[in-house]
DNA sequence: TGACATAGTGTTGTCAAGACACTATCTTGC
DNA sequence: GCAAGATAGTGTCTTGACAACACTATGTCA
């Protein structure tokens, strides 16, 4: 009947993906409707048990894919959250993973446990299941502190992007505006930039030159 | 016989503790020397199962308390590792935590599973289980870096010491001589730090004035 | 062709950090 | 008691990083 027996009390570990973006100049994080208790129809990050045989950074992705049709994300673990009471049902711990990608190359879709997706700002968010307002916390202060000291950013934006757009990133995140030329100057000082040679026209005025990162996927720790 | 029965498979999740001392003006970790299998007689981390009942910051500072007699300690989450084959009996996710003490303070004694305990170099370390090497690893790279941006170092030093003791502390863990002046023009100007009145007196020259942390237990973050 | 919107560019001042050397105070040995 | 040895304690100058600051360039659209 209860197959999996063991010698002692084992608690159940799951992993919660906190998966952020910028929209409309506002930081936004990926939300879930969940469709079964405990917490049915409340909202929660996407998350989910990790299965035997996988790593945990491999069920954080499973799990966002699964629920959310979400892949090709930068991701990196966060804290694990284990108080005793933290879920009604049982004893569970769980890995909270922190995501970061640019919302125009996302089109996420309601699957597997949840009855829907949206996104949600952060200065605007709905009451949350579990402990999970305490994980988007955390989350955001570690995104805030990493952007002085790493190049995080770059998890926000396209393969190709102007200084323009990177630096509403970071003022985004900081929550303040910054001077231009000083934000090129230093951003370009890391020598992490190529210019592609090309442009993008938008708006009425002039274009401007697109930049991609000279080895991506790899998060520097700067000075 | 085996009571504690689920619907689907959990895994184990314990706790792994990484204490860091500095002896001889060297940077050192409190290992056990495991009591039973798997990896009997190998050096380890301390650390054991987590309760049902206790939340993950108690059981890694019950474990060690347990396993080596040490208690008082700063403590601070790492990461938690969780590779399906990372111990041979069965699946257990490990959230590892990193610990800083003054060694004056602490007289580790073997107890509960280990059969004996041991302050290592960082730089003299022994073959060890699980995969403990990471873990130490990690954890002293990420000492490395809060020493620039946190006041974690106040945790491996006595209630009250000199500015000498302090920069030794500094010099050990980032591995290189600093320049006396400036330390303390840099340490001082934090504010954190207020003279007892009292002085230390200790080998045949002058004595050094003592001071203590104004808020001890706050880790701060600075600049 | 003029109004508008964003792209793109250098210089200066300020402050923090690094380099650098000498005096003070204690113990110990002669 | 005094010289030698060891660590405590102190200030200035130089240098480099970051902040403040304004104008020209290039495109679209009315």
């Amino acid at each position: 009947m209860k197959p999996y027996c063991y010698d002692y009390p084992h608690p159940a570990v799951t992993t919660d993906i906190a998966l952020f973006t910028i929209r409309d100049e506002r930081l936004a994080v990926l939300l879930i409707r969940r469709g079964a208790d405990p917490f049915k129809d409340c909202w929660a990050l996407p998350g989910g048990f990790v299965e035997p045989n996988e790593c945990l950074e491999d069920g954080a992705l499973r799990e966002l894919a699964e629920e959310t049709g979400v892949t090709g994300v930068y991701l990196e673990q966060l804290y694990t959250f284990g108080k005793p009471d933290r879920d009604p049902r049982e004893r569970i711990i769980s890995v909270a993973y922190y995501a970061l990608a640019p919302s125009e190359l996302l089109t996420p879709v309601a699957g597997s446990d949840a009855a829907a997706v949206a996104w949600f700002e952060l200065d605007a968010l709905p009451s949350l299941a579990f402990d999970h307002h305490d994980v988007i916390a955390m989350a955001q202060q570690r995104l805030r502190a990493k952007l002085d000291y790493s190049t995080v950013a770059f998890g926000f934006m396209q393969p190709e992007f102007t200084l323009g757009e990177l630096q509403k990133v970071y003022e985004t995140i900081r929550g303040e505006a910054l001077d231009k030329r000083n934000f090129r100057k230093h951003i370009l000082a890391l020598g992490l930039l190529s210019e592609t040679g090309t442009s993008r026209r938008v708006g009425s005025h002039r274009p401007a030159k697109l930049y991609c990162v000279e080895h991506p996927g790899a998060v520097l720790y700067i000075k």
